[in-house]
DNA sequence: GCGGATGTTTTTAACGTTCAAAACGTTCGT
DNA sequence: ACGAACGTTTTGAACGTTAAAAACATCCGC
C-alpha cells in the first residue's frame, strides 16, 4: 500500500504536492503534474480515505437501514438500493447499511451512526403517518432525505423526495377509461396509511372528471395479500353492479384480483381491466403480465442523492424551505388491462 | 462533537487513560474508571471511527455488491441484507454497499474500494460456474468470502457458505413421497447452472433410494419465469404417466407448475403436490401456500461474518484450507403439498 | 528500608491526509 | 535594477485516535 509519502520520494517532490496533483492539478507546473501522476501510476497509489476523511471531516458515506417488516414484502427494494447506490457512486459515495427498530426507537441508532463518523447523513424510507423521524433528525441537526412524504406531520417535515400517487390511480382510471371501461373499482388499504389515502384520491376525481361511478367501488383490504385483494374483489363481483376495471393499491392485491377473475372465468384485460401499483418483478412473471405503475427508481435515487449532498450541512443557513421532489410514475401496460 | 482531548480535560486525566477506559478498561484503578465513564456520559463522547480506523487500520466495513441482473428476480435479497447487516453488527461492524459490473470486470471496483481502504474485505454472492472471482480476489490478498460455492473452479477456491440443495431437494421428494406421491418428476434449468445441476441430483439420488422412477421426469427449463415452469409443467401431465409429485427448482417454476394446475382442474396439494425453493415471499403470498425449501439466512449471515472476521488477514497465515460451511435448508410445508 | 514485582497513568510517536501559511522562483512594469 | 505580482512548491501543523514505552505508585518479602 503505497502512501503519499512514497509516492512524494519518488516523484522527488513534496507530500503536499502530490496532494494537489489529486486534489488541486491546476496548481502544478505540468511537467511537474505529469511525473507524480506517472510516479502515482507506477506505485499503484490510492488516497486512504479514512485519513482524508479525518482531515475534512466528510466520510463520503450515507447510511440507510434495511427495512424488515415482518408482514411486507419489499418487492422492489433492490431495485431502489441498485439505483441509490448508482447514484452515490456518481458523488463518489457509497451507502452504508444498517438495522434499526422501527420508528422513533431506531434513532438512537442514526444518531450513534453519525456521532461516531460512520456516516455523512441518512436516506430514509418506508415513511409513516405522523412519522417522527423527521422531527428528531433536525433536532439533532443531522443531514437526512426521506424516500416517501410525511403525512399529517403538524412541524414542518424534512426534505424528501416522492412519486405522486394520485397522479399514478388517475393515469391508471384513465387508461381503463380509454379501453373502454366504465366501472372502475378501486382496492385500498386501511385510511391510517397516507399512501393509500393518496392514491384512493387520485382514483376518485380521476372518475369524477371523466363521469364515472364511485359509490361502492372502493374497497378496504385489511392488509396486503392476495387472498384479501381476492376477498374484496370477490365481494365486487358478488355486487349488483360489478366493475369492468380494477386498479389496485398494490401489485400484491392486483395479483387477488387476477386469480378471482381467472376461478370465475373472467378473462383478465378482456373481461376486466386491472392495474397494480410499483411494477414488481410479479408484474412481469405472473400471467397475464399485470399493468402496473412504474416508480422512477433511477430519478428517486439521483433526487434523493443529489438533495442529501446539497443539504449546506457545513455552512450551517437553514434555507427555510426543505427539498420537496413529487415524481410521476410511468403506467406499463400489459396483458390485463389491454390484451395482445 | 466531544473528542477524547475534551472527555481528558474533564476528567483530569490523560488522553490515553480515557482511551483505555473504553478499549482496556481492567487497566484502569475502578475509582478513575468511574470518573472517566462518567466525562464519557455527560459529554456524550463517540469515538471518531475514522481517526480509529486511521491508527488500527482496520475500517470495520464490509463490502457487498448489490447484484443487478436483468431478468433475474431477487425475491429474498432484502431477507439476504438483513441478516447479513444484523450479523455483521453483533461484530461492531457494518456492511458497504455498492455496484460493479459483472464478473471479473467489476474486479477493479473491489480492488479500488479495498485499496482506498474503505472496506476490510467483501461478501460474494451470485457465485456462477467457473467463477473468477475468487482466484482474482485471492491473487490480491484481498479477504472475502462467498455465498454459494464455485462450481468447477480449477483452481482451489476461497472460502464460501452454502446451502446444501441435493440435501434439499431429497427433503422435498421423501415429503412427498411420505404424503403418498410416487411418480415425482424435477423442474430443472439448464446444465450451466451449478446450483441446478446439485439439486436435481439430490432429487435423483433420492427418488432411487425410494425406488421412484426418474426417467422422463427431469424438465429443463429455459429460463427461471412462470411461463417457462408452466410449459415444462404441461409437457408433463400430456405424458402417457403424469406425474403426481413437482420439485420445482425455484419458487417462480412452482408458481408456473401451479397455475397449470389450476387450468387443468387439478388441485394443488390434493392431486399433485408442489414445491419450490427458496421460501420467497411468493411462497406464503400464493393460494394454497407454496411449500418451499427455506434458506436459513440468519445462520449464512453469521457462518460468512465469522469466516470473514476470522480470517488471519493481518498474521498473513495462510490456513491451508479454506473453511467451507454447508448449511441444510429448511423444508416449509403449505398447501402445495398438504392441504388442510 | 531496599530491590523487585505488580498495578496504574502519562509521554511520545505515529497512522495518512489536507489546510494555511511561508518560501521560493519567475516575470514584468517602471 | 528594483520591487510588485504572480505562479509554483515546501514547511509546519493539525484532524482524533491507539501502540509502545516510559514514568510513577504501591505493595511485598526479606
Amino acid at each position: 500500500m503505497a502512501t503519499l509519502k512514497q509516492v512524494a520520494a519518488h516523484a522527488e517532490v513534496s507530500v503536499q504536492t502530490v496532494s494537489n496533483a489529486l486534489n488541486a492539478p491546476h496548481r502544478l507546473r505540468p511537467d511537474t503534474l505529469e511525473r507524480v501522476n506517472r510516479s502515482i501510476e507506477l506505485l499503484n497509489y490510492r488516497p486512504n480515505s479514512n485519513a482524508r476523511s479525518l482531515r475534512t471531516s466528510a466520510v463520503e458515506l450515507i447510511g440507510y437501514c434495511v427495512p424488515s417488516w415482518p408482514n411486507q414484502t419489499h418487492l422492489v427494494m433492490d431495485q431502489f438500493l441498485h439505483a441509490l447506490c448508482a447514484a452515490a457512486e456518481t458523488t463518489g459515495r457509497h451507502i452504508l447499511l444498517f438495522t434499526a427498530p422501527a420508528a422513533v426507537e431506531g434513532m438512537p441508532v442514526y444518531d450513534d451512526l453519525h456521532a461516531r463518523r460512520l456516516v455523512d447523513g441518512f436516506v430514509l424510507s418506508q415513511t409513516e403517518t405522523h412519522d417522527p423521524r423527521h422531527g428528531w433528525l433536525k433536532d439533532k441537526q443531522i443531514p437526512f432525505v426521506s424516500f416517501g412524504r410525511v403525512w399529517k406531520q403538524s412541524t414542518q417535515p424534512g426534505p424528501w423526495v416522492d412519486v405522486d400517487g394520485a397522479a399514478g390511480s388517475a393515469m391508471a382510471v384513465q387508461h381503463l377509461y380509454e379501453t373502454g371501461r366504465r366501472r372502475i373499482a378501486f382496492l385500498s388499504w386501511p385510511k391510517s396509511s397516507g399512501l393509500a389515502e393518496d392514491r384512493l384520491a387520485g382514483w376518485r376525481s380521476r372518475c369524477k372528471e371523466l363521469g364515472l361511478p364511485t359509490s361502492g367501488l372502493a374497497m378496504r383490504c385489511r392488509e396486503d395479500t392476495i387472498d384479501e385483494g381476492a376477498r374484496a374483489t370477490a365481494a365486487l363481483l358478488d355486487s349488483a353492479q360489478p366493475p369492468d376495471g380494477i386498479v389496485a393499491l398494490s401489485d400484491i392485491l392486483a395479483l387477488g384480483a387476477l386469480r378471482v377473475l381467472g376461478d370465475r372465468g373472467l378473462v383478465p384485460g378482456v373481461d376486466v381491466g386491472v392495474t397494480g401499483f410499483d411494477d414488481s418483478p410479479l408484474a412481469s412473471v405472473v400471467s397475464p403480465g399485470l399493468t402496473s405503475l412504474r416508480q422512477p427508481m433511477d430519478q428517486i435515487a439521483s433526487e434523493l442523492i443529489a438533495i442529501l449532498t446539497e443539504t449546506p450541512s457545513l455552512t450551517g443557513t437553514t434555507t427555510g424551505v426543505p427539498a420537496e421532489r413529487l415524481l410521476q410514475p410511468e403506467l406499463v401496460i400489459r396483458g390485463s388491462s389491454a390484451p395482445g
